[in-house]
DNA sequence: CATGAATGAGGTTTCATTCAT
DNA sequence: GATGAATGAAACCTCATTCAT
């Protein structure tokens, strides 16, 4: 039937609404169920509770940045075990940067409830979630770089640091910043900043390129 | 009396604990009595509501960070205005955060209660509040270098992205390092990469001291 | 449903109850909800708040009276606009009473309700309301009349106070009449007693002739 | 001492403009004593309670208006007795109502407070006592004129409209009319209206003089 | 005389959720 | 699939009043 989907469809659309403006914990189902056209009932045919409303509004976006971070963090951590470490020009971490802006600026607004609007909800502590990801991709890496390079040894609390402020980085964009083409911009901007701030930590003064690598166009 | 201001404490403490666990929306004020050993009514004499006994535990500490900030951006601006820019040492910076980080770390509790549980009262904002604040001292300031070394002009986000991610520091460190001690250590570290992440965004390399600057001792 | 329908009518019955022995604002919802045998929430599904609930025991009676009146005023208008005044017996005023009667004994617990129950509610001033109506209406009237007899105009005073007794003479009949045989054997002495006093107002002593009118049989 | 006085005194006032703006029931104490610039306790040394403190400002007026009453109704009775029934001219009804309306405007605010703001205060039935009153005289005065003119017998009923009304003439009086001089005026038109209406009930048709009786001049 | 802290019961309302139909 | 009545707990808050000081 065609009802079925759009009266879920509706609910979503309504709640991502009600959500937006006032937050999970004081979004009423009255209302988002009212805005709906629909009852109270309905809602919970299509969702198990309030929380799983709001999961399933922000589930699959989230579930696509968790996939691209694994496998870019999978291929960071396998090429340091071949012993290649730093590419010349960080375009991989651009080409990775951008692909990330381009997922979040398709589901903004997902994204911008699951990261301001989440207070209340299962997922309140999805960003923490990330933050620990990148905190465990980091330091497997350090690992590597220490191994090879004993001078970059990294605390824990650096690397966990890192981990934050690169998050932070993200979490600040989506919020301030409207369109993926400025994005793009401040994020080669950004990128910068953190490498030398990086490289600063160590007393190291790269020869930073020319800032390269664009990002590569979607479908 | 005696008995005044205990209970007066007694709520506050209570309530502290209570914000503490649950953030300020699900906080229950009937709990916040029970376990303070007083009645609602009680609460009602020394509070007008549930956002004023939310704030009275947090007020004064604000208060005296944007009095810390508001001085340490008066001096600067006057600075500039002299003439004077770049001290060798960055000791003013130095000296400023430790003297914030000093307060922080008095009224850590209050602080995290601000920072992570405020959100439905009247101060959801606060910090958000305090990086405009930064916002608008680094617009005017940028002016003044922007006058004096015209390589150096910023954009007004690059402007507002500074002032968020200096905030977001401070509220990673309270956030994440749990004694005075080791937060001194991290700011010493974050301001190093601060800086040449900062420079680096103008393509200058500065020659930067080994870390000075320890913090005054307090009272 | 069958349920639907009784938990409506039993709060309404319980509401009528608990507003008719403290009135509206002493009422209690609790009270009112516990002696329909029904939880809180049932009785804020049905109406919006406890201002509510009160306006639908009496909005339906009172604008029966509005509809009568505003039928009543307007053929009054017009008879005026068509040069006839004065009927001989009064016939049009009387019947007009007695239809007016007939429904505030049809309803006059809710009428009681209303015209002694009602402080705090919106609608405490209904009955004030009335008397404006009929101020209005007076007022037009009079002009008419005044036109036509230039010894009768009024003083708008006068006018006012006409309207404020006449509804009075209702107020205090619902209030102190048990029934409508009663009730309309009293109106029959009020009207003779109010066109008399009325008549020598102007110093004219009509002949008043044997009381007429007979209230309609209603289906 | 001058503040014990001064502030029995500027709680009154404040009680006065409390229950004059939100009722008897939705006056708050907490505010009358905070507009009185003084705390609950001190409240409760001058006045028992609520009610109290709301009868003391309407005590003396009230009593007063039942004093005139009192000694009007008896001298009524007396001339009844004596066989004296009718004066030609109505000037001791005239002069009584004449004095009642000084006392009114007097304390009107006073007088306001205790018809329209006393609902939940012991003498929310203020007014309904004074009909009684009246009730009871004029049939005792009715029963005299019965006595002497058995066509002029009236029900019980009827004797109780006429107290109604002539109480609710001097309620409408007073919540309509602004100063005495008016009230005077407006009275003599009741009166006369009243007298006419009388007569009218039992087929009478009196030599309505001229409208006498002039307010005596009050010190 | 007056303070002001404290009581404690009660107020209305909102909410997510359930379930018979 | 969807309705909508009903639950029941809990929410914040206000109040007149009391009493030790």
């Amino acid at each position: 039937m065609k009802d079925e989907r759009e009266t879920r469809e509706k609910l979503l659309c309504s709640a991502k609404k009600e959500f937006s403006e006032k937050g999970f914990m004081k979004a009423s189902l009255r209302n988002i169920c009212k805005n709906a056209g629909v009852t109270t009932g309905a809602l919970y045919f299509f969702f198990k509770d309030k929380d799983d409303l709001f999961v399933s509004l922000v589930r699959e976006p989230l579930a696509r940045i968790h996939k691209i971070m694994s496998e870019h963090f999978t291929q960071e951590r396998q090429m340091a075990d071949e012993g290649a470490f730093l590419t010349q020009d960080f375009s991989d971490d651009y080409e990775a940067s951008f692909e990330v802006i381009h997922e979040l600026y398709l589901y903004r607004e997902e994204f911008l409830l699951l990261i301001t609007k989440a207070q209340g909800s299962s997922l309140e502590n999805a960003v923490d979630a990330i933050v620990e990801i990148s905190d465990r991709h980091y330091h497997t890496l350090a690992g590597a770089y220490a191994d090879r390079f004993p001078g970059m040894r990294m605390e824990e609390e650096t690397i966990h640091w890192i981990a934050h402020m690169q998050t932070d980085i993200f979490v600040y964009m989506i919020t301030h910043i409207e369109t993926e083409d400025e994005a793009v911009r401040y994020m080669k901007q950004a990128v910068r900043y953190m490498v030398m701030g990086w490289y600063g930590m160590f007393g190291i003064v790269p020869n930073l390129p020319e800032i390269a690598g664009e990002p590569k166009e979607k479908a």
